[in-house]
Parts: structure tokens; C-alpha cells; sequence
DNA sequence: CTGGATCCCCCGAGATACTG
DNA sequence: CAGTATCTCGGGGGATCCAG
């Protein structure tokens, strides 16, 4: 997806290595939950089992699993308030915000195509 | 992720159908083959073999896998070209064009922010 | 070349139990 | 409430072989 813009070109380790990273992260956050989760963050600031609600069918597993590989790569920002009993909070960060936009765009899309793609089916 | 707009209405089976169908479909889109097939795909029309190549990485099983699943989703169009040895095409149908913009966008995302996403890596 | 079918292994992911 | 750790199981997915 990166790549083509380089092919041609002399070896460079960095674009091979900044094209392994992309991938690496593309990876990452095109899967369901990730996406869920974000799209669940794009109104507002959630606790964790607001989340697990919200992300409805998610279990608690991968919803841990998710956010610590969102908040790895600066996606969402966790906060904890020392309280009895705890609280955190996800946000999303700036980068997350700007990822929001496209799962809209994709969610948008599904909205949009699916009466074409119930058709689409029954063939 | 759809069902919002629907909440405190009184129960419609329509609408709860259309929830449940909006959620199969973006689990189904929502992977990093079926994205990165498409983006495979936004250029131009391409054979099993070459999208074998242009998605680096996809097995022959999962590239077949999903090519089904796009297809009976009418996201790609399947062509058969009864020559010998056999020649199929594949091709964005409307759908799929529209699902294409937004895997750009998550495309320019990375992009965009792949020194973020490194620098929290980082951390 | 395209693409089904089969075998098989590994690990993704759920359930459960336990800490702070 | 939030999160980790352990166990366990099913099926996702790779490898391989066959067919049109």
C-alpha cells in the first residue's frame, strides 16, 4: 500500500523500514474492535465498562487487549484517578481524532450501501 | 455503532434487522485483508495472480476467502474469461469505489502520523 | 492460471479466578 | 471498578494436493 511509491528507487533502509512500520500499524487498527472502540471514544471520554458496554459483544479480554495496543501507539490517552474504587478514563488523542474521521467515513458507508448490499446477497 | 439513533424508539424488527446486518458487514470489511485488497483494487482491475502479489503477505486461501466474501457483498465484481488458461479479473464495483475512499483515508492517516505513532511507540 | 478440498496445527479469545 | 494471569478449546489460517 506504501511500497509503490518507492519501487524503482535504490534500497533505503529507512523508507523499507518506515513502509514495514506502516504496515505494522495498518495491521493493527484494521480490525473490528479496534475500530469499534474508537468510533465508541469519537463522542466522548468513556470509563472502562462504559466501553464494554458501548462496544456492545466485546469481552472483557479484548477490550483490554485493544486499548493497550491503542494507547501503545498514542491512540487513546488513559487516565487513572487514585480513587477507591478506581476509575479510568480513554480518550482519544489527536492522532485517534483524526482516525475517528475515517471510521465516521466507514460507518457512513455501511449506513449508505446496505439496502445495495442486502441485494447484493440475496444473489 | 448504528443502533444510537434508534434507542428509546419502540421496538421495530425492520430497523433491528438493518442494526444487525449494518454490524455483519462492518465485521466483514473491518479486517486488514478485505481493506488492503480494495486498496489493492482502487487502482485498476487486477487477476487472482497479481492480487496475489499486490497484497503481500495474504495466503492463497484468505486472497480466495475473501474475494468470495467481497464479492457476495457486491464489492468486487468477478469477471471469467473462459480462455485457457483460465483468466478472471477483478474489479471495484460502485460499492466498493465508495469503501475505497475511506481505506485512502486510513491509508493517508498512517501516514500522516506514522512519526506519532513511532515517538509513542517509544515511550 | 484459478480455485476448490483436506489436513492439521497453533493461537486467538472466552471463561474463570484472583489482586489492588 | 479496573486489570492481570491461567487454562482451555475451536476454528482461523497455512500447506498441500487435486481439478478444470
Amino acid at each position: 500500500m506504501v511500497t509503490k511509491q518507492f519501487e524503482g528507487l535504490p534500497e533505503d533502509a529507512d523508507l523499507r523500514r518506515a513502509d514495514s512500520l506502516a504496515r505494522e500499524i495498518f495491521s493493527d487498527i484494521a480490525n473490528k474492535w479496534a475500530l469499534l472502540i474508537i468510533e465508541a471514544l469519537s463522542e466522548r471520554t468513556l470509563r472502562f465498562n462504559e466501553l464494554r458496554t458501548e462496544v456492545q459483544g466485546i469481552s472483557h479480554k479484548m477490550l483490554t487487549q485493544n486499548l493497550r495496543m491503542l494507547e501503545r501507539n498514542g491512540l487513546v490517552e488513559r487516565e487513572v484517578y487514585p480513587t477507591v474504587p478506581p476509575r479510568v478514563e480513554y480518550t482519544l488523542t489527536e492522532p485517534g481524532q483524526g482516525l475517528r474521521a475515517t471510521v465516521d467515513a466507514m460507518c457512513d458507508w455501511t449506513q449508505r450501501y446496505l439496502r445495495d448490499i442486502e441485494a447484493a446477497r440475496r444473489r
